[in-house]
DNA sequence: AAATATTAATCGATCGATCGGTTATTTCAT
DNA sequence: ATGAAATAACCGATCGATCGATTAATATTT
């Protein structure tokens, strides 16, 4: 039998996702991203189900792209605070590295579809993260609450300074991440 | 001549953060609108010019509606550690009375139709903020950072924590708050 | 009666999806 | 070793449904 072409799959993957970020939910379309990625409209149906099932796979994709990212050079061994810092600059580092991906991300964890669709569990990927706060709760180096609410004041602010970053209204600066840094520190330190 | 019908308007406003919340934008369409609010589709082309100035001028009078809440029972003449509180507790409140208005703006705010509306600048609403936290640097309580960045530290876990509450995840009880207030404060102070 | 709000009906365009036909690749009997 | 059969990727064309938008006609108000 004929191989698929994985040119084309990435092609379609890419297309979406910069269609996406460039329109919008409201006015992307099969025809628009099979356009995008040079390939007939029918043949995003060999490779997905449906518009749906296409959008969701690449969520999963890319959020596994990202957690791959996020836990680089990490050692258990580490101390808290480094392994913190080590996950806090790892993060930065996909957001501006990854500009299409971490917006794409941000624009469907706030659509409706994220939870209309049964995507796989994607919690599973960022365990390591809970168990590094978990540890530093046990050592009563971290505040001892809820895990969920730490890592709130470690990821959003990352967030929106790739996002100024990538606006130019503030630039992605050592020293900008290092008050970063020191800030969510002083929010989760016990 | 004849009036128009606020309720017919009304009707409009309330259907379409309705339906956005219920779809996304993905299949949001001015007839679906229009039966959510039982209204005729040519209705809407009365009260609206398009389907694009239907959203954006929803958004800017969602994001009113939240600034005059934001405010409420300041006075600028409190301590810089109480209107901080203050305005956490206001902030909280208007996300959980007002959870349709909340989770519009956040699905709005992540899509790129924001940028490509020419929407009426609304960072005035929330100039009292920016003020308090200048005030707080200038007497040495707040850490002396970009203003943007502070507040990223006090908006983003209150949100998460209203969607965690809305998901059944989390209680909004004033036990996660006051956690929460203190781990924002202690983001942000000197 | 005049003015305006509202409607149902309808427009061409585009939507997501599917179809039959074609091409490329592998399998396997000879 | 070879070529017909089988398989599945791939595409252009097109489906019915729905899109945003407009219209002419009707209803309601002053």
């Amino acid at each position: 039998m004929r191989h698929k072409d994985d040119n084309k799959s990435e092609a379609i993957f890419h297309a979406t996702i910069e269609l996406l970020n460039e329109i919008g939910f409201s006015d992307i379309s099969m025809s628009k991203i099979a356009k995008r990625a040079n390939v007939s409209q029918a043949t995003i149906y060999v490779y997905f189900e449906s518009k749906e099932d296409l959008l969701g796979k690449i969520y999963v994709k890319v959020k596994q792209k990202m957690s791959l990212q996020l836990f680089q050079h990490l050692d258990e061994t580490l101390p808290t605070r480094d392994a913190f810092e080590m996950v806090m600059r790892n993060m930065l580092r996909f957001m501006l590295d990854n500009e299409s991906y971490f917006m794409f991300l941000e624009q469907f964890a706030a659509s409706p579809l994220i939870g209309k669709l049964c995507l796989e569990d994607t919690s599973s990927m960022f365990i390591p993260l809970f168990e590094q706060m978990e540890k530093g709760k046990r050592l009563g180096e971290i505040k001892p609450i809820e895990t969920t609410f730490l890592l709130t004041y470690c990821y959003f602010p990352l967030a929106q300074l790739a996002k100024s970053h990538f606006k130019g209204q503030y630039e992605a600066s050592e020293d900008n991440l290092q008050n970063m840094i020191r800030m969510s520190w002083d929010a989760i330190k016990a």
